[in-house]
DNA sequence: TCCCTTGTTCGACATTCGACGAACATCGTA
DNA sequence: TACGATGTTCGTCGAATGTCGAACAAGGGA
């Protein structure tokens, strides 16, 4: 298997698998937990849903560009890739996170 | 029936939905034509598909907060709730605008 | 009145999505 | 080597989504 994980490269992302990837609630609490704590590995993420459905919604968010998924020995270490987005889709990624202060 | 259609009040716009609206380049597409040309009837968008679907289209957006749909006598006028999208997400419907030059 | 234009609504259908548990792979450590 | 911790992948399920055509509703003219 490639050692390493699919992620696109910063000018290929697109506009409405971005949407999309943040178009639901689990992943835009998982897109600000980012923005707040910078880094997680996949566990530290608290979420309601089973492990094997948090990685799926990694997995959404990581293709569409959203994140960037690296290997850090046994774990991964997730993070926001806040400059490719705010480059390719400047403003965008702000608005979400000024938005979206989750019980808001 | 209610002579009214289904709109959200501004402030009950919520983030995923809206999002979600805009997470289909169908939409993105009709969004991007409000944007430039006002406010349009139902049949002057240009999108590849059948006209119960662009009609559910526009429900999707409109049901978001997205647009506004008013009845003009056997017509319907579809306009872009900008203002609103802005009070409650700033920056975002502008941000989504200037990244969705379509083909880009 | 009859008909045409404009949209909506109603099934039907295939696809996608989100969710789960079970099984698997990988790495670090005892 | 054996085991435990961490995630991923697989198979499955039900619900939602996107699409279409056909039927329907409402207005405006001829």
């Amino acid at each position: 298997m490639s050692d390493q994980l699919h992620h696109p490269p910063a000018e290929a992302l697109e506009l409405a698998a971005v949407l999309h990837a943040l178009s639901d609630p689990i992943r835009l609490n998982i897109v600000r937990s980012l923005a707040d704590a910078g880094a997680c590995n996949c566990g530290a993420f608290t979420v309601p849903v089973a492990k094997s459905t948090l990685s799926h919604h990694l997995r959404v968010l990581r293709e569409a560009g959203v994140t960037l998924t690296t290997r850090e020995g046994t774990q991964r270490v997730v993070s926001l890739r806040a400059e490719d987005l705010t480059a390719r889709f400047p403003g965008l990624l702000d608005a979400v996170l000024a938005s979206a202060p989750v019980a808001a």
